[in-house]
DNA sequence: TGAAATTAAATTGCACACAATTTAATTTCA
DNA sequence: TGAAATTAAATTGTGTGCAATTTAATTTCA
């Protein structure tokens, strides 16, 4: 154990964790694509599918991304005509997006993708419980 | 449990994954522009670190990224005169990447960043090997 | 009240990430 | 041997992802 054994790749647990959710994510992409979709887009309508309107911060919070990444993949996504963008009338500085009915048919159209990518994975429960468990602990522990 | 559960942003292991890779990447991110580094030029290093030197290819399979991706951040890495880039003169197809000597004195210069990062992720022992080992099993169950 | 501060999105610029294609070098095998 | 197939990088084009800045709306408070 010398001073440089922490820049060794193989002692590393981000660089599994960042080719891991890229591999994953990879395996997402002709699955979605039969649906015109991409990953993120797909991340945003999970959002819209349970709350069906929110506004752009408060997505920003719950997806962990921000206004640059995210108004070009919701302009995306109301071109494809899958959401709605409207400004508050309460307060015209929030954007309010909104599911369409396009989009509550995807829904229905989809539920296969999951289950999918889950083979994929090919985990146990046990790991699979405890993975989510410790990535939780990680996104909780980071925002300190 | 119905038929859209597996629609649910929390019931996903993909986007908690996809979270805590970028949330822990952006911990790096002032640690290693102390450095004149990105994260994608750190990793490189990290192999070079190790191999001293490698071609685009094999090392493309140790990262789990492709030409296009290498290309631009080896002609950066190469600018900032941390590698050096050389065609193999046994088979010309192949590019030779090698660490610079200002690449291996950055090595002894960045030892804290490695430390650093483990702190911000906050996992006792046992979580990080039951980390480490899942992540992995995952990885290689996806090359199936 | 109204100028200053704050807030929410959008914009800008840079760095990946990857699929698909192109280019150039090497290998295969009829 | 030499045309066809294969291989390795580079290139092209699209889609993020994020820091920093800008724009526009709202709130604060002197």
């Amino acid at each position: 154990m010398d001073k440089f054994d922490g820049l060794k790749l193989e002692n590393q647990l981000c660089f599994p964790l960042y080719v891991a959710s890229k591999e994953i994510i990879k395996k997402y992409k002709p699955l979605l694509e039969k649906h015109d979709l991409t990953y993120t887009q797909y991340i945003v309508l999970m959002v819209l599918w349970d709350k069906k309107y929110i506004n752009v911060k408060e997505l920003g919070k719950s997806l962990y991304l921000d206004s640059g990444t995210l108004t070009p993949v919701l302009k995306k996504l109301e071109q494809k005509g899958f959401i709605e963008r409207n400004r508050s009338s309460k307060d015209e500085r929030n954007l309010v997006v909104s599911i369409s009915s396009k989009g509550e048919i995807l829904k229905t159209k989809i539920t296969d993708v999951p289950l999918e990518v889950g083979k994929c994975m090919n985990l146990n429960q046990e790991d699979a419980i405890n993975l989510y468990k410790i990535l939780y602990k990680i996104i909780n522990n980071i925002e300190e």
